[in-house]
DNA sequence: TCGAATTGATACTCACGAGGCATCAATAAA
DNA sequence: TTTATTGATGCCTCGTGAGTATCAATTCGA
């Protein structure tokens, strides 16, 4: 047993401490402690050895508190109540039943599936604090490398091995237009029509493959975009939209709530498809808080 | 080993694990511990069998914290500090380095020694805290007995035995009357001459001993005293005879501020003494905060 | 792709010390 | 005085923490 880093006393001798402390009876408290009393007074002189301090004045027929042990009853006291709880509150947080979840997302899981997911959550596990943290995909990937987030609501086309993740939805995009835009007239609209209208999109590096892959559906639809701006998160870009300065690419679903001077306008032929996916770590070991959100996730999609 | 009364871990366990957590590799945490590496891991083991729940998931190559290990680990960081601290918290308070001291006092010790004492207390030892409870002798005799202070400034004359004390101070008493009466005029007087003086005393049970010498010396002096109120604490028997109610027996000290309506005249001739000392509780085993005190005193009276 | 190094777990033995029983010394109550 | 009750002490037993040697699984380097 070495010395450095060791105490020299232990839980059981507080215990015991408290005990006597609370009957000021050495034999009464054995019992009470079901030990016998040689062992708890020698226990008891063993923690005041340790401590380096009387604790107890005995004499012979009372038992009293010394300043000290009076202190020290007070102290220890919330501890052992609260050591008490210890396993059954370790035992909630490995069960999911309660804990801090820290949960990435884009804008299009809120304006989807994650508010009816947070509900289900706090219907059935109320103990569960869920921090919510915006930012795009490649962000999201590598906070879930670090740990910085449990899970992430991505795009899943570049996820790497090792994750688990399980797909959402899947939506082709459409344009959202200036409301006055001569092109807001037609009913559906083709890529290749977009040809001369500015374009607002997002930074590539919020996520290079859907970035590429966007460019790649103009490509195909034989234009060149004209990107005026790159903003994040994608919602700015609506009100960029507003402001007249271009058009911006949106998957229905994100684009169900628009102020009056913007229209969402269907793309027939190429256009690249918004995905999301509900992503994790891989580890075997799912922490119990997350095991309860995946849980609520797939009730939810059920 | 009792089950009922038992943790099934000890202070060691919690320690081994927040080194384990803390470097996340057992054999650097158990070679910073001071102990073999399979020692560790079955300290470890036990812990996480003890509490019901797994704190770490080891992969053979990596280890790392689960939601409920890392709830632990947070929620003992603080008090194992706070443990770490105890011994020489405990010996503070025995040595009387800190604590809180309840202390009794009459009139006379406020006006006298006291504000001296607690001055030369507080400059040796700031952690002390007095709570000061002006209270009459028996009263204090009282609480001295159990032990709701630890110590007291009192007149010593009925101290039972089994308590220490130390003489502060004795004096002859004088007398305090209204400014305009005849006999203020006198520099001294005797204790015959105010045989038809009004007087204001104090309840005898405050203290029985000092009230019966003070009618002796009456009676010594040929004369019985017209005791028209008694009153505690004494400083407000000032307050009567500035109204004109009648005289009052005071010492010096005690007698040293006084409204402008009232004066003090020494007294020749038997007079009661009033005595003021300091008493404490004769167990071997005085705390450390008393010690303190009863230093800080003795310092203030050489 | 294969061997070397590193990881934490397991098997075995040893020794410290907590626990139990019997008993003592000191005090209080009869 | 006797008797009962207090906490402390002596001695023995046995559980368990700790050490050494070793294993199985993985990673890394060539």
């Amino acid at each position: 047993m070495p010395r450095e880093y060791q105490f020299d006393f232990e839980i059981r001798h507080l215990i015991y401490f408290r005990e006597v402390a609370r009957l000021l009876h050495f034999r009464r408290a054995a019992e009470s402690l079901g030990v016998a009393q040689p062992s708890l007074s020698r226990q008891i002189a063993h923690l005041e050895s340790a401590v380096g301090t009387a604790l107890l004045v005995r004499s012979q027929r009372r038992v009293e508190l010394t300043p000290a042990g009076r202190h020290l009853l007070e102290n220890i006291e919330p501890w052992l109540r609260q050591l008490k709880r210890l396993p059954a509150e370790l035992d909630a947080i490995a069960q999911g039943e309660t804990g801090i979840l820290r949960v990435g997302f884009t804008g299009l899981a809120m304006a989807t599936v994650l508010p009816g997911i947070l509900r289900e959550l706090q219907r059935t596990h109320p103990g569960i604090r869920v921090e919510l943290n915006e930012s795009p995909t490649a962000t999201q990937l590598e906070a879930l490398r670090s740990g910085d987030i449990a899970c992430g609501f991505l795009h899943p086309d570049s996820l790497p091995k090792g994750y688990h993740h399980r797909m959402l939805l899947s939506e082709r995009n459409g344009v959202v237009l200036p409301a006055d835009h001569p092109l807001a007239r037609r009913k559906t609209l083709k890529l290749h029509d977009l040809a001369k209208v500015p374009f607002v999109l997002f930074p590539r590096y919020n996520n290079p493959t859907f970035y590429d892959r966007t460019l790649s559906a103009f490509s195909e639809a034989g234009v060149t975009p004209h990107i005026v701006e790159e903003i994040w998160p994608r919602a700015n870009a609506i009100g960029l939209v507003r402001s007249g300065l271009g058009a911006t690419l949106m998957c229905p679903s994100e684009a169900k709530i628009l102020p009056d001077e913007v229209t969402f306008r269907r793309i027939t032929g190429p256009t690249p498809e918004s995905r999301l996916a509900l992503a994790w770590h891989g580890g075997a070991h799912g922490s119990g808080a997350l095991n309860a959100f995946l849980q609520a996730a797939g009730h939810r999609l059920n």
